[in-house]
DNA sequence: CGTCGAATTGATGTCATTCAACTACAGTGG
DNA sequence: CCACTGTAGTTGAATGACATCAATTCGACG
């Protein structure tokens, strides 16, 4: 099978542990392929699964009581994305999870994941880097989100995810931003004005 | 030993693990008093150790361009603080850590928790869920900074630390908040004219 | 070509910041 | 005991950053 040829690799690839080991846990993991703004999670369900975006692009975002949308992260491709809040304490989540583009995503149970560090153990260490990595992003957009101006926040955002920038509509930059499209427009107006005075 | 007491009795709740367990890691953590206002950690340096708060109240913050504090996390009793960006990946870090008020603290290095979990691999999982727990708070802060009004971050924050609200200066929960000082004492007036209304 | 969403632009509004003045109060030293 | 000092908090007026609303342009795609 192809796809299954896909997960072992990858898998195998971002944890660490060689393609037998993933082999055992294939019953645990399924590929599915999303069509662009097609939904793998929504608002109010429990999440269950973590997904790994081997090709495409997704977001998660929260709806405000105004019905504005806040993106709260993006996954391309080689990505993990979930919502850990539900996934681990059996919430109901305040997110939802969207293809920006039409994808391909391996999701990974709970029981994946048990069944990974049941057998290689190794995998337990992998999992915990990457909880620390995901950490490390939420808290420099917290700090971001308090110290720096909307243009400072799209330079770090051009400068961090370049690739990201050039895939979806501007609007969805503003909104991970945290102002609106009009907003964004000005700003990168005036960066555009600031380059060409010192050129 | 007193203090031995002290942590033993504490680390062993925190991790759910028997007492013993706690005493054979001893050499790899020490209890330290500080004084209002002294720092544990500072930028441009590489946090080398994870904070245990047994009395007293910590706080994380940065310094942006202008000088201003922006207040990351408050550490109050029997919370974990750290910067886990400098401390996982060796990194300058960006943070001041500053006792509030007069504390006693923990000081974990990494060694202890290599050291725990080597004997008593169960702390692998109740570190585990201190990392979900600590991932689930950003995220939601995140989404709180990006979709609510500096009048609702107010009220979140009076209902989640009731406790800290009355142990630290009005400035600091601004800075917490992402507000300036000013603006806060506006927004405490305003609902207060509110709740007067309609009473 | 016509349509629809995305992006830009202008006019105006709102919320929070800045700066400055003033009050309240705690701590210090004469 | 009182004056002196410094910090916290409040308030007012002016400013600034970003939002809102409306109109227009741009560009992809059927």
């Amino acid at each position: 099978m192809d796809s299954l040829q896909n997960i072992t690799s990858y898998l195998s690839e971002i944890f660490e542990i060689p393609k037998e080991a993933v082999e055992t846990c294939s019953n645990f993991c399924m590929l599915k392929k999303v069509v662009k703004n097609e939904f793998l999670l929504q608002e109010g369900e429990i999440c269950t699964d973590t997904f790994f975006v081997e090709k495409g692009l997704l977001r998660m975002y929260s709806l405000d009581r105004n019905g504005k949308e806040h993106i709260i992260q993006f996954a391309p491709e080689n990505w993990l994305i979930s919502d850990r809040s539900s996934l681990n304490f059996n919430q109901k989540s305040k997110y939802y999870i969207e293809a920006v583009e039409d994808s391909e995503v391996f999701i990974l149970s709970k029981d994946f994941f048990i069944n990974m560090i049941e057998k290689f153990p190794q995998t337990a260490e992998n999992n915990d880097l990457l909880l620390q990595k995901h950490i490390r992003n939420l808290q420099n957009r917290v700090n971001s989100l308090l110290a720096d101006t909307a243009e400072e926040r799209y330079m770090s955002f051009i400068k961090m995810y370049p690739d990201i920038l050039l895939r979806v509509p501007q609007w969805m930059v503003a909104s991970y931003l945290g102002i609106t499209p009009e907003s964004l427009s000005r700003v990168r107006k005036e960066l555009a004005r600031k380059n060409f005075e010192t050129s």
